[in-house]
DNA sequence: TACAAATCCTACTAAAATACTATAATATCC
DNA sequence: GGATATTATAGTATTTTAGTAGGATTTGTA
């Protein structure tokens, strides 16, 4: 019942993206250094960001990347799920095809669907603005 | 974002517990027959759930478990937490002492917060005696 | 009392997931 | 052209998960 450091390395990324942005693009190699995030693992964590729209990059020299929206558009889940995968606690809450094949009236199912809602009732709504309010005051390298 | 097979097994075999109770101790290799689940695995489970006081065992033959209280008094929680260890979704949710050192104001000492709160809300709702209501009506081997 | 059926206990292991690391190619600014 | 970036792919070490295996101990029953 973790969220793996990929989800929270990509959360840490997406603030500090949020709280540097304004002059240009944010290279990569920064970021890692202020997280203390080894910047090769960080770039296979943007790349899924990327591929997904969520981030945009300019390559090349004084290349870098940015948030392709403001930080109240992105909701913690959405960059969760996008790199945790799945946010249900365990196979068959959100898949169709459920493998024990009888989703209706099943205990089982009924006690994941609950975790699973309750846990998205917050993800989806928490925004990285949020978290960037939050951390207001903080010194910025608070590890999440 | 998992309970895994351990925690699940559990489950498992605590309703199947519940709801073989009365005619004696249960042996776990039925209950390992009826769940399909390796009894040698199911064994170290509920030794956890032995140690615990959740069980209580009779050792020798026509020997078994049962369960030490009714099944409206064991919650989902209680059982998970036990057998995953804790439901936070990071390290440092519950730990008095916090990796990073400030819990306080932390966004991320925040938000998983509120996801494990999340969580706790619903599994320490759900009760055993729940999940066998709901299975009602089910033939009795639906996974959870 | 012997035997069978059960729990108890410790150690081992295969497979998967996690968390990186490495190398090289490509693009862009200066 | 060179320094600085991103991009892509492959490899690897560590940890966790999910079991297996073997045997010791206990106890009811024949």
């Amino acid at each position: 019942m973790r969220i793996s450091t990929k989800g929270r390395y990509a959360l840490r990324l997406m603030v500090d993206l949020a709280r540097n942005s304004g002059a240009g693009p944010v290279s990569l190699k920064d970021i890692a250094r202020r997280q203390d995030i080894s910047d090769k693992y960080l770039e296979q964590i943007i790349s899924v960001l990327n591929r997904a729209g969520y981030v945009r990059s300019l390559r090349g020299a004084q290349g870098g990347y940015f948030l392709q929206r403001p930080p109240e558009e992105y909701t913690v889940g959405m960059i969760l799920r996008l790199t945790e995968g799945s946010l249900a606690p365990a196979p068959c809450v959100d898949e169709a095809t459920a493998p024990c094949g009888r989703q209706e009236g099943c205990a089982a199912a009924v006690l994941r669907k609950k975790i699973s809602d309750a846990v998205s009732s917050v993800v989806d709504q928490v925004t990285l603005q949020d978290l960037m309010t939050w951390q207001n005051g903080i010194d910025s390298e608070c590890v999440i």
